[in-house]
DNA sequence: TTCTTTTGGTAACGCGCGTTACTTCGAACG
DNA sequence: CGTTCGAAGTAACGCGCGTTACCAAAAGAA
């Protein structure tokens, strides 16, 4: 809780009770430096024109009548007089906030905040704010449905036109009701209901890339270490692997796949199961698909013990793309990427769509997982 | 760019174009549904009083005589038409927006998440929004001024009542002018012009516990990876570790300094000058402090490349407690943490005050670097 | 009984801006 | 010379709400 705060020693001056008064300096000297709070009016007035005309030239009125002298005149108070539009007042009166709103969970998220990069980006793209409600709170005893539904309300309350709602790792969830008040969109999870258009990743495209790329590299002999075989993520990546190695003409040996807690120990784990099940040459697999990155951080240590090298002994390859394992790991892993950034950007793309009336492309969008060469293949 | 979106196999139904239309169904069934753009004086009307009554209760006015009889009646109606009060309009007539604003580099940051979730996490304890705006922007060529620019005056616009500026590194940096507009306040950096409030790690502090994790383990020669010695992180951090060396009766060698590039190759490197420079026993260090997570997970390797064992041999500290990093290397990494997100909640602390018209405590407050004890030393 | 105070409200203004309907004026037209 | 028409601009309303000033009736006080 960050209690000893103490006075910095390199700090000179100590402008202890820096508070601005907030006291308006009504007339200072004319200098160009913005003054708070001045309105469209006051623009009006020091141009001598209406107020109406000023608003016509800010707003780029198509089939406004203003003379091309005055337009300029009024641009240039604006200048000198550092006019800034009062975007809520804006809101209430053309009544359209251009802001969404994102619910997450913040918290929990080596993850989200990718998630948010790529919706924010191209919020900012669309000229729209990004409101952040986080759907977990720390002194709340836990991810509660409360939070949720407060998270929606106060976004709804700022007047959001559209909400995204995101999960930090691929799964079902239940979406608060009120969000139905405004379109609606899923990012890497979907409706439990099946009623809101999400987007996800294709899972199972990216376990056949990633066993694609193995195969390619001559191995035939894959070793795979599981994540919990329920999730959507097992499931669908299984499946992508399954279907690499049937195009190869392959089979997915049963004895070659290990479920383990997903983390770097239970990958360690796994990744000791199946290398000793075997010796090398009579069975033993030359390379490991690990269906996250923190496994595989395990198996190249179970790997390393054992005194084989990768990739020349076994190959490795992840999933996930965690940026700080998969790029600092020795060698640097070949894994596959979870589009995260692409599906924030492409959820704000969907939701403009639905704000605007159109039709969206599908009820649920999929997304590439890419795969990331390094050099543990 | 996720080119390749397709519906999906597993979603059934094909609900493509659910855009909902925008008229407005006048008077639904009664359903206590909640309606779009129920206001105030809807509630009023429905529930035989005048407006100003319902703003009075539902503003909870101290001095304000409403029996309690139309106080719940008011407030029934407030449910059954499932009134949500418009945070714009608020904000425009009482002048008070309830918003902060950050402005932060969302693309190079494995940190900022920290600093938002610390900032978020007390807005909403505060009752504050926080709007985010990227410094940084996917299209431009880089971080330039003019983002910064653009990303300050929309957060103006938007007539936030004070603004966070965070780096993802300590260091110095220029703060855009319009952002003396408003009560500021930077984290993790400090103004150039000396004129801001900040709010920085200590450094120094994190050095010293560092060290005296190592010298109460029994060791005494102790070797440093350091950072480029120029950065205010590697000065302190360095400051802080002469500190703790000179309490116990101990000089830094300066033989054992090595600076490399903040990576995990450079500190890899480094280790090697390190480890190699004596023999075991002969001057050879029996402990590291890597300035950061990212050296020590280098050192790590060469340390096991040479057959040693972390800590019984050669133990090792960290700096920065990135989490994948630190929590997955094996042995777990003992590190000295950022403050990243008490720093983010001291911000909003301070700015709060700032808001308020109370006086700050320091111009600059440092916060601590806790310790992290796992098992590398 | 008359005057003052309290209780329980309400009318009306303004926040800053978008927008529609209207006015004025000079030029072109018949 | 009267009429029409476009150019240039303005008055005024309303968005949803906070807030101040005011008012009517009931309850005490003198």
């Amino acid at each position: 809780m960050a209690k000893s705060t103490h006075a910095a020693a390199s700090a000179p001056a100590a402008h202890a009770a820096a508070a601005r008064p907030a006291t308006s300096a009504p007339a200072s000297t004319g200098a160009p430096a913005a003054q708070r709070g001045v309105t469209m009016a006051d623009v009006a007035k020091a141009a001598g024109v209406s107020r109406t005309a000023v608003s016509f030239v800010l707003s780029n009125r198509e089939n406004a009548s203003i003379s091309e002298e005055t337009r300029t005149r009024i641009l240039e108070t604006v200048q000198v007089l550092g006019y800034r539009p009062n975007a809520g007042a804006r809101a209430l009166a053309s009544q359209r906030s251009d802001w969404y709103g994102i619910v997450t969970e913040i918290v929990t998220a080596p993850f989200a905040v990718d998630i948010i990069k790529g919706a924010q980006d191209q919020a900012w793209l669309h000229r729209r704010f990004l409101l952040i409600a986080p759907s977990d709170q720390a002194d709340a005893t836990g991810p509660n449905q409360g939070m949720e539904d407060a998270a929606v309300e106060k976004l709804l309350e700022q007047r959001v036109e559209g909400l995204l709602y995101a999960a930090t790792y691929h799964r079902a969830v239940h979406v608060p009701k009120s969000a139905n008040e405004v379109p609606t969109v899923l990012i890497n999870c979907f409706d439990a209901d099946g009623k809101l258009p999400s987007i996800v990743p294709d899972e199972r495209a990216g376990g056949r890339v990633a066993v694609e790329r193995l195969l390619q590299a001559g191995h035939s002999r894959i070793g795979v270490i599981n994540l919990d075989p329920d999730i959507p993520a097992a499931v669908g990546r299984l499946e992508g692997c399954r279907e690499a190695l049937a195009a190869a003409g392959l089979e997915l040996d049963p004895e070659l796949v290990v479920s383990g807690h997903a983390t770097a120990d239970g990958g360690y784990e796994a990744a000791c199961e199946i290398l000793d099940k075997y010796q090398a040459g009579a069975g033993r697999p030359t390379a490991l698909f690990c269906l996250n990155d923190r496994m595989a951080m395990g198996a190249y240590d179970a790997i390393k013990e054992r005194g084989l090298a990768i990739p020349q002994d076994i190959a490795v390859i992840g999933f996930d793309n965690q940026e700080l394992i998969a790029a600092y790991l020795r060698p640097k892993l070949t894994t596959v990427a979870l589009p995260f950034e692409e599906m924030g950007a492409l959820g704000v793309q969907t939701l403009a769509s639905l704000t605007a009336g159109q039709p969206i492309t599908a009820h649920q969008q999929m997304v590439d997982c890419p795969l990331l060469e390094r050099y543990s293949v």
